[in-house]
DNA sequence: CTGAAAGCGCTTACAG
DNA sequence: CTGAAAGCGCTTACAG
């Protein structure tokens, strides 16, 4: 414990020095490229820190330059259903993520990562010390209440994923309400159905609550008459969707003529449940969903769905991040465009035959 | 920029200790539960905390502790492949990080996560840089070479997760032999197929060595003939095994009694392109693969695979890492016990029916 | 161009 | 029980 380790032991910046024969500040500038060092001194520098392979410790650097170059991701894990075919909601985060990670590493940032589970008590407790470790914070749908992230907000530059900046916060999202716009007025418009259901997500989600309330306002606009109720409520799982159109029938209540879904999971699941009673999709009963996920193409019908630009969410989220730890401001609310994507669910046949992106 | 923000500001443990009217030291005691302060020194500070929403910074305290409470984890990415029905590999790397985050968890760290993509050049600067923002790496399949890999091990403490341990590095793997014989024995014994195939996985991925080279040697052993050769190799995609069977099929070679699979993503692709080709399976050919991934028990035929235990691989692979970080040692080379998941490509009719777990 | 020294925000012997 | 002070490994004005 109290015993120092002799022969090799962390090294540091003065044994680089001492080898090279130089100061430590000399050894730092040509570590930094900062300064104008002789030839020779970066010369013997280098040969010196490859001959001992060193490598200057990040948190001593992070101390004095009062940046960490780490970003903290934070999102909620499937738990125990990740064997159970949830696996899609995971491959969301996950490509989110990568795009924040293609962001950061334009910069030389790295990705602290921590999932919650989702009945872990102490969430606020946990992102808290993560804060302490970053400089600053990305996090998910569903991390924290409205001023849990506030509180958080002030202690460290906050990006959410979902829902709308706090005056400490950043935001950003995709535009929802186009995309339940463009959903409903094809329906409705186009295909003239007059009958709407809309399959909701998580209740604690804003990016349901905004596609929820858009698919009301629109609906109405449209002129549709639309379903909903506590029936209606989905938990954006396969099986959450599939469960709503089980307890609709079983209570013997009549389908509307085409069902939006809070996304493509949902979706999945509301066509095997119509589809395990015998009802046909889109002749019966259109669908369609959120998110264009990679299987949504390879569904039967091709599901017709609004494609979130989900890489690209992330590695706008770092940006902005960034530019608030590295100069302040930052636009507080990004909105993203999302593409209205037409294949067969909603009851059109050609579209998604030879569909390119 | 060189301007020192007011009002608020990165707080600090000076912060505190005057809001409290306590010296540094105490705020730091009960912080850190050291000491027995005093309780109502204690309640001082922890009000003091609260109300500033004080959290320590990690850099500094890592400084002083030379502990950062961080791992490194560094991965491949499938690339360009992610929308392509790739994703399995990705999820098999996502499970074993889970496993790291868990145990991580126990203990406090955080993972700092690194992906490497498939034609990034300078991946050992980028790996070096992540040493430096950890106190220990963790390296999953075919991120470096073996000399990469001792030289970044004098340097910070190295668990990879598969191949062998080298005389810094500790290695933590699947007992790769035992699957394999327990494939090759059922294939060849109890189901008395005289002929076997081996398509391959990455040539440079050390599992995949592993597995051929205990292919070979289980099937001799066992009196099989087996076909090889560069006709046999693949990449762990299912395009890699779909394109191995259709070379094999269009250069006119006849397939052996039954094709073991460097991992189920490859049985995948070689079930598919038997079907294509009209071949059934198992009747014609029996196919297994290895890894099971949870698309595995709802593949037609359902696959007979061997099952990596890949969550407690991640956790075990912290834990022996957490091991030589706080106190060195640890054991360099751990082997974790795979399970024989006998289904019905190849050849058997009941076991998979109501098979649990 | 280069070195001596201060400072980043913590923790922890060491004295009281 | 508590405070003053040294030290962790860097970076960066500040003098030469």
């Amino acid at each position: 414990m109290a015993e120092p380790k002799k022969a090799k032991g962390p090294l540091t910046i003065y044994d680089v020095a001492s080898r090279a024969g130089v100061s430590i500040a000399s050894v730092s500038r040509v570590l930094n490229g900062q300064g104008t060092p002789r030839a020779e001194t970066r010369e013997r520098v280098m040969r010196a820190v490859r001959e001992l392979s060193f490598v200057p410790d990040g948190a001593a650097r992070a101390l004095s330059n009062g940046l960490k170059e780490v970003v903290g991701v934070v999102f909620r894990r499937g738990g125990e259903t990740l064997f159970e075919g949830e696996d899609e909601s995971f491959l969301f985060i996950d490509v989110i993520n990568r795009g924040i990670e293609v962001g950061a590493q334009r910069h030389g940032f790295d990705l602290l990562i921590s999932s919650v589970g989702f009945n872990d008590d102490n969430v606020a407790a946990r992102i808290g010390a993560l804060a302490g470790k970053a400089d600053g914070l990305i996090l998910h749908d569903r991390m924290l209440s409205a001023v849990g992230i506030a509180r958080l907000a002030d202690m460290v530059p906050v990006v959410t994923l979902a829902g709308s900046p706090t005056p400490a916060s950043i935001n950003v999202r995709c535009d929802n309400e186009s995309g339940i716009r463009a959903l409903v007025r094809h329906l409705a418009i186009d295909h003239g159905y007059k009958n709407l259901g809309y399959v909701s997500g998580r209740s604690d989600s804003p990016d349901n609550r905004t596609r929820s309330r858009a698919f009301e306002t629109e609906a109405a606009a449209a002129g549709a008459d639309i379903d909903t109720g506590p029936a209606w409520q989905g938990n954006y799982s396969a099986a959450g969707g599939a469960n709503v159109v089980a307890s609709l029938l079983d209570a013997g209540r009549k389908l509307p003529r085409a069902i939006l879904c809070a996304n493509d999971q949902t979706a999945l699941g509301v066509m095997h449940e119509l589809a395990q009673r015998g009802r046909q999709v889109p002749r019966d009963v259109a669908v369609t969903g959120f998110d264009d996920v990679p299987v949504a193409r390879h569904m039967h019908p091709p599901l017709t769905t609004v494609r979130q630009p989900m890489q690209e969410l992330g590695a706008i989220a770092f940006e902005v991040l960034y530019t608030r730890i590295s100069a302040g401001g930052g636009n507080p609310d990004t909105v993203l465009p999302v593409e209205f994507i037409v294949r067969e669910s909603c009851g059109c046949r050609s579209a998604g035959a030879k569909e390119k992106t």
